[in-house]
DNA sequence: CTCTTAGTTCGACAGTCATCGTACCAAGGC
DNA sequence: GCCTTGGTACGATGACTGTCGAACTAAGAG
């Protein structure tokens, strides 16, 4: 029987392939660095407003963000603990190294 | 996109699009667990033959594993050690998650 | 109410991806 | 030589991706 897949359904395809994208990890990493939600548009990136919808969008659908209004704004956070206690050492693993 | 191909250069971006796959991480899950090279025909995939070429073809230019020939086969083993080196955790946190 | 801010939705477009079948090549075995 | 085995190369195809601009919505500020 199919277990109940509560709040947290972690797809590691889907992870991934969110983060195989260099903005995406830009955005994780600025997320991780902040611990605490962040608009979307505090996180700079050289891309159009649609294109950067988009890339939230696609973490949002992988589980590895939430997203909620507060006023104009949207506050964004990383999902640190779940995805930790899904996959762990997963998102130490791909933050850490910097590009040089 | 445009990635370095030095021959050991490894490219965050290629090798998460490469495990982001679930027939990719099956062949890295039994690399990792034979430690010894292995044929590519060993590893079972329920797709076509050229499709699996393609597979192996991803992974060995994310630097993920390296093919030697040997008669009319061609030997497969996973650059665990390379990976580590330079991400550590990472193939450990792809690896261990076993679906159900 | 009007204007600004912050972000989404909707096509559209070029590029890439996974998949396939067929043809092909390389090394042995007969 | 011929044939089998293990794998590659070559299109082709349908689906998806990242990107954009323009139109749109939601919430304040004036």
């Amino acid at each position: 029987m199919v277990a109940a897949e509560l709040d947290s359904e972690l797809d590691l395809s889907l992870i991934l392939h969110a983060l195989s994208d260099p903005h995406r990890r830009t955005i994780v990493r600025e997320l991780a660095a902040a611990a605490e939600p962040v608009p979307c548009g505090a996180i700079m990136l050289e891309v159009g407003k649609s294109t950067r919808t988009h890339h939230f969008r696609v973490l949002r659908e992988a589980g590895l963000i939430s997203q909620r209004r507060e006023g104009t704004r949207k506050l964004t956070s990383l999902r640190k603990a779940e995805v930790d206690a899904e996959f762990p050492g997963l998102l130490d693993a791909v933050l850490v190294p910097v590009p040089v």
